[in-house]
DNA sequence: GATGCGCCCTGAAACGTTTCAAGGCCGGAA
DNA sequence: TTCCGGCCTTGAAACGTTTCAGGGCGCATC
């Protein structure tokens, strides 16, 4: 303990604080013999500098602010926060956690992170249309990216996995293995991500789509449904892995067989798509690569560099046996 | 943007920073009629106290620091991590989520942490045998609380759920059902948490332990050579769902019925134990709670407080299909 | 022998708070 | 009237950095 300071360094190396200072920011500014002196005597004493003071000078905290979408809400959230504390971490910055305190709304929290300072920069999650956030974000000035589109607000960058496109692998897929009719579960209208999905469903007489709130139980009830028709389909695919799992599930009730009898397909490749039986066909989001580029994108503009062009990563299809042999 | 500093507002409301400061962290200390003019000049300005120039004088940053076990390492981790932001946000402090910087080992990182007073305290998980993180912390005087037991270290505060007591339910589950010899599907001796969970499950003629790594495939494989045998287990157990979940698939493969001909119980309720079908029987750890204790003991050390007790919370069992109708 | 130029280094201001000794003021007791 | 104590407020120091104007010194140039 008993911390170390910018000044027990300098006295000890026989130097001004301004030198320490510049061999740990600027170390070309400091002559070879003087450096080196200073440096020995740094790790000497074990010294750090003080993140409070540097930010308070340098009015910079090192930390990107982030709100954790609430519980089961984001799949792969694990993944997604690793690389985001990683890409962060490559660049000299943390991840901080905040969440709305006792009498705040969420957008209060947000407020209060802007004009305390608290972070350099913020990271959104789950956009949906006419986000208030970014809004708020836009006006304040702070820098932030978003995961998801931000379309129809005033145009601020973002990174985004093409749904529409992911949508199309799992239909192709599905035609290619002979199924011509196709039946989709989909969430209600006014989502953007599940609205992009359904566009890539594509129209037409073979294709149906069924709107349902999303969850497994809803996705059995769906099931067993569609699957108690005079002609139940003979693939279905739904815009979140709960929902196609519950479909499975109401497969297994009624004794059919998924991947010979019916075909099933859902969207996200959440934990639980590798580890049911038969593993569930699914589209992967690039997390970690969505994770690096939100974070270059912010650094950039941390830096004062220019505002980066948003960008739209393809999605992959993992194939796997809910959808056939 | 702009923000505004304590000095604007004490120059509009006509009073010195003292006083603007004293009604902000002890309103006691001002008169009423100042106090409110204050106030009012705080919320016309929207006035935000500056964290970085509190916490340099205050020798606080009110930022908890946490490091995410690797990916798929923790069960459960969007709820663990929601309940601990939650709960830090009640104390007004937040959860920064660091990660070594290239070049650093792990604890090089908490190092950097400790001497920078970046943090004012730190949580544990996934702690084990002879944690070196325990060490380090006990040395640095840091206040930390640790989600795990850590009793071969010098004592420090803990939270942990008791894993025996939790294979204790899955076994007198499953005798309930009229399994008497049960076979379970264990880590490498030498895991803290995994040890502990074997303790509960007991010797005995009736009672079969396997060593095999963690994870699906290897419950897989696993159940495979178990359910080949002459006369197979009519009931596993694992100390985790992946394993247990592996097993399931491996049943499903030679054409039996989980829960029907095979009884399979799986450890920590992850999340694809309620979507798979039927629905995988396992030990629910009462992850909020476990967050809840965990800050409410840190704040407490941070407060100069008593150091707390540890605590060792009961799991749960969540029965479904998997162990019969 | 001046002059000018680079290179290093110093000293002090600044960042925005909290804290605390000191002092003004008012009412009541002597 | 004087003195005392309590209440409220002030002013300035302190927290540990970064930044920047300025100065000393050695060397090359004229």
């Amino acid at each position: 303990m008993g911390r170390s300071t910018i000044r027990e360094v300098s006295d000890r190396a026989g130097v001004s604080v301004g030198t320490v200072s510049n061999v740990l920011n600027a170390p070309h500014l400091v002559a070879d013999p003087t450096r080196a002196r200073v440096l020995s005597v740094i790790s000497e004493l074990d010294y750090r500098p003080n993140r409070a003071a540097r930010s308070l000078q340098a009015r910079r905290t090192y930390l990107i602010g982030y709100r954790l979408p609430g519980p089961g809400k984001s799949p792969a959230l694990d993944v997604f926060l690793h690389a985001l504390v990683g890409a962060a971490s490559g660049h000299g910055l943390e991840i901080a956690l905040f969440s709305p305190r006792h009498g705040e709304t969420e957008l209060d929290a947000y407020r209060r992170l802007i004009r305390g300072g608290d972070v350099d920069g913020l990271v959104l999650s789950e956009t949906n249309y006419r986000d208030p956030r970014i809004e708020l974000l836009n006006e304040s000035g702070v820098p932030f990216v978003s995961f998801g589109r931000a379309l129809d607000s005033q145009p601020s960058p973002w990174v985004d996995v093409d749904g529409a496109s992911g949508m199309r692998l799992v239909v192709d897929h599905l035609v290619a293995a002979g199924h011509p009719q196709i039946t989709l579960a989909a969430w209600p209208e006014g989502s953007e991500s599940g609205d992009d999905r359904v566009r890539g469903f594509g129209p037409g007489a073979n294709r149906e789509v069924i709107r349902v709130l999303g969850g497994f139980e809803n996705g059995r009830r769906l099931g067993h449904s569609l699957f108690g028709r005079d002609r139940p389909p003979t693939a279905v695919a739904a815009v979140e892995d709960s929902l196609a799992l519950g479909m499975m599930a109401a497969a297994a009730d009624l004794g059919m067989s998924v991947g010979r009898d019916v075909a099933v397909a859902g969207f996200d490749d959440s934990e639980a798509a590798a580890l049911v039986t038969p593993g569930l066909t699914s589209v992967r989001q690039p997390m970690d690569q969505v994770a690096r580029c939100l974070i270059d994108g912010l650094v950039s503009i941390l830096d004062g560099g220019p505002v980066p062009h948003s960008r739209l990563l393809m999605p992959d299809l993992v194939v796997r046996e809910s959808t056939g042999r």
